[in-house]
DNA sequence: CGCGGGGCATGACATCCGTCACCCGCCCGC
DNA sequence: GCGGGCGGGTGACGGATGTCATGCCCCGCG
């Protein structure tokens, strides 16, 4: 019997999820969690073979969730199951220890054969997304992901200055940059090109 | 036995929530759909009960969709299960003919309730979203939502002139018009806002 | 009929933005 | 130890943006 733990901030879907797996005669939900604290304070206490979790969660978000799991030494392995087929998310799972990368827009009998290969130690990754995700590095440096963060706000460059501690003419110089690279015509579009890559 | 479609375009999330319908003694699934037209069809053929649709989905959105169903004239009672709580959407779904409007962030077990009241001719509506969706009307016109909308993809004046048909000033003036009823300082605020309001 | 308001436009002005050239200081590798 | 990256900064320029005043046309309504 594998025994999950499920993580996911959409109460709807975290509990359509459960039953989805309970279908499954092998595989038992000991554990749900609608953030990110709770599901490693569960991962600790119940120690499953499994935890299921999305990225996008209040407080601690999936990634940091998957890492503080390998970071405690816990023998629980991660499957990501997320929205976003966002190769930059994908290599920041693997990095963070995840063993699994799973889309919310695979068919949904995926999942419990997700579980079990992660479970038996195996890695289960959206195949087309493995291809790019090596491929996209994300071109922005820190500071250019920050100002570009705020800029997507609506903050002005003064503001974001304020905010980095940095001079206006500086972030202006660094949005400059994050254009360029990413071949916009306009912070607006940056932002939103960033935004879809997962380079945030 | 109260006969469901569901249309949700996460095949994950599809597959999970028909799991979660089909522990019902009294519901039955009989039919998916991955988008809206696809939704349409099924409920033209199969005559369900209660439709189940997500609102952003591709092709027919969902709002269009429950907007279909009654125009053809069929019983289908149609209850909208989403993501977002945004009392424009709520206002224009109902507009639309939904009978029922629930969030994913509402507890699972509340949806096979929800459904048995929409089936049952009743309304369904998550009662804190229904206080402000009457209150907060959009201030905006319809040309000022036209140019925000483009502008929030990051085309400049004069692009948005262009695929308005309007001049490069007019367009200036729409926009500087949305930002000061947003209560913005300029138009990427602007746009974050109406578009959490739901106003697109 | 008159008049107000919405949609559209123009022109002018002050900022803000995006770009470029150039500067400084620091750390790292050769 | 010295040349280059690299993070950070300055100054200036042209174009985009936000604001305001003003004017036109058209339609609805008292």
């Amino acid at each position: 019997m594998i025994r999950v733990v499920l993580a996911e901030d959409q109460a709807m879907v975290l509990g359509a999820l459960a039953a989805l797996l309970e279908i499954e005669a092998d595989l038992e939900v000991v554990g749900r969690a609608a953030d990110g604290a709770q599901a490693l304070a569960l991962c600790e206490e119940l120690r499953p073979d499994v935890l299921v979790t999305d990225i996008e969660m209040p407080g601690l978000p999936g990634l940091e969730l998957a890492a503080a799991v390998k970071a405690k030494g816990l023998a629980t392995r991660v499957l990501i199951l997320t929205t976003f087929a966002r190769p930059g998310y994908l290599r920041r799972a693997l990095d963070a220890g995840a063993s699994g990368y799973l889309l919310k827009d695979a068919p949904s009998a995926q999942l419990a054969d997700a579980v079990r290969r992660v479970a038996a130690g195996l890695r289960a990754v959206d195949p087309e997304l493995a291809a790019e995700a090596w491929s996209e590095a994300c071109p922005l440096t820190e500071r250019e992901r920050q100002a570009l963060r705020l800029a997507a706000l609506g903050r002005s460059a003064p503001d974001i200055a304020g905010e980095l501690g940095l001079s206006e003419g500086t972030v202006r110089n660094y949005l400059s940059e994050a254009i360029g690279k990413l071949g916009a015509a306009n912070r607006i579009e940056a932002a939103r090109i960033a935004r879809d890559k997962g380079w945030l």
